[in-house]
DNA sequence: CCGCGAAATGTAATCGGTTGCATAAAGCGT
DNA sequence: ACGCTTTATGCAACCGATTACATTTCGCGG
């Protein structure tokens, strides 16, 4: 064994008297070799501490045995749910998953892109619609499946919540309670989560006869302090609504804090609704309404669609999960 | 190019009419090449679609441009600032940063001793405190820094903030403000952190000649449920404490939620204290008193660690971040 | 005792870049 | 014009494991 490195399979053929393609076979194919070589090569393994170099197997194997998830921003907890649950399915299959953080502009895109490689990933779920669809159509991008978000342009099995029936389940039920006067505090005006949730929301007020006064339509960015910021906007209005939709459950949570801190009473002098059921949202006070989406189903059903991808089948283009509607405290009839 | 393939360095060499030794200078070292040469390989680079293979690189280069971290549980959004401080520190010195949940039995790490090698990363950051130390102190183990957590036996340096400091502002608060009838709300038995901010607290106790009852000691999991739990188990007391001191601000959340929903007020009817300052201690109502620990500072520290490590520097065994006390609404005077 | 298939093992090519060393070409000072 | 330093490029070994193919060994029926 070379003095300063590890030890290597030739280092262990030497000790077990064998060539390296018994002790390849002894360590990944044990039913190929006699069990008194076998156990030679493991008693040689032990004693010198080895392990495989990956960088050579993955090399050689032409593949690596993770799939890695792209992630927008791993602060959100919103993810972690669906990581957990591609997590879940993967490890059945003996597939590591690793997660790396888009965040960022194009300098991290061009990190990205080496990321994006057969060769670091056996597979890819992305849950950042943001990426350029140049590094993921790639013929070096190992499979691909998109999941929540979704790149415009990008082919590719797509796994995501019934946002739009979200919207329509989650108006209604403000509408069901009395009100009219409906704020919505949304994500990006880009972001494909929220136009999908918005045209839900506006399909009802529509049909419900109310105008859509889009002064009360506010524009956020997912984050706990874009709702404190939105609580602020609403309670400056002259003409206030009397319930706010909001596309996340973060901005509620920050909303309903804020609201509640100006002496504002909820969900009495102004329902609250979310969007996601994450934890937080059963134990703030009062709890929140929201429309509930089964994050770890999202992310086991990506892991699966990918599973196929790689097994060679054909996943169905889109998967669409149904959401519920999930009734806490923070709404309540006019 | 082979029909099937991407393309090689060699077919680049080919198409620019040089040698794959050039091709590869003209990609990696830009300088070592005529302006000319260096044009046509780019060319023939984009002509082609080529992307180096990682796999290749890292096996001959003996190192992977990657750090990974080893993060307990990817859900819990204290980690998540952490992370994103390590980030931004190994973006400046061109490393990705790859995340991989630890969370599970034995089997997964058994996976986590295929991560945790050269071949994989040049370096890792450890967040969990139960990890084997015989996955991380073997030698084919790249440099380790532990960070928050970190595990008995494990040689290599470590990064955390000053919990035992954090125990005692967090219960010298709650003494300055009259209380005397002190809960703790703990972490798991065995977590290093809650040892440690056990410590602090217990010391300013019998300072101030209090005597821990440690029928008011709840041992919780770092979760709101298990502070929801804890919230249950103290209502049903036959003798109530006045303040609870937890040990994070989620399981502070959640027992401040409970205590509430059950009708009681926070925080004239009972103190509540938390640690670790996430957003939503922010926003919650009342706002949670809290210990704050700057999580992205140490994020940044343990990368700046791990690159002097990289670099053959000999940083400091422990590095100690001060931590400070953040009042708002959860606590108030007897 | 021969022959043949199965089981066990060895040999060596291969995966795809990178880089030390050698060589060639160009620049330069005197 | 000559040696000498730079600069530019090519050649080929190398990183470490895997595996197709070849070879040996063994068992066993005839």
């Amino acid at each position: 064994m070379k003095n300063d490195n590890a030890p290597r399979v030739q280092d262990i053929a030497r000790m077990a008297n064998v060539s390296t393609a018994t002790v390849s076979r002894a360590l990944s194919r044990p039913d190929l070799v006699s069990e008194a070589t076998r156990d030679a090569v493991l008693k040689a393994v032990a004693e010198a501490g080895y392990t495989v170099n990956v960088a050579a197997r993955n090399l050689r194997r032409q593949r690596t045995g993770s799939v890695l998830a792209l992630v927008p921003n791993l602060a959100n907890p919103f993810f972690s749910k669906i990581i957990a649950g591609i997590n879940s399915v993967l490890r059945t299959r003996g597939l590591t998953l690793l997660v790396a953080d888009t965040e960022g502009g194009p300098e991290v895109h061009a990190q990205m892109a080496t990321l994006a490689h057969r060769s670091r990933a056996d597979g890819l779920i992305v849950l950042d619609g943001c990426l350029p669809a140049g590094i993921l159509d790639h013929p070096a991008c190992p499979p691909v499946v998109q999941a929540c978000e979704w790149i415009d342009g990008l082919p590719g099995p797509r796994v995501m919540a019934d946002n739009r029936d979200g919207g329509v389940l989650a108006a209604r039920h403000l509408i069901d309670l009395g009100h009219r006067r409906i704020a919505q505090l949304t994500g990006p005006a880009n972001n494909p989560l929220t136009i999908e949730r918005s045209r839900g929301v506006r399909e009802v007020l529509a049909e419900a006869g109310i105008e859509g006064r889009t002064d009360w339509i506010l524009e956020g960015a997912f984050s706990l302090s874009s709702g404190q910021q939105a609580a602020r906007e609403i309670l400056a209005m002259a003409d206030r609504p009397d319930a706010v939709l909001c596309h996340n459950d973060e901005m509620a949570c920050g909303l309903m804090g804020e609201l509640q801190r100006t002496g504002l009473d909820v969900p009495r002098d102004m329902s609250v609704i979310g969007f996601d059921n994450i934890d937080m949202a059963a134990h703030v006070t009062p709890g929140l309404t929201t429309v509930e989406q089964h994050r770890t189903a999202l992310g086991v059903c990506a892991a699966e669609v990918l599973l196929d991808l790689l097994d060679g089948a054909s996943p169905p283009p889109v998967t669409v999960l149904p959401v519920g509607l999930l009734v806490r405290g923070s709404t309540l009839a006019r």
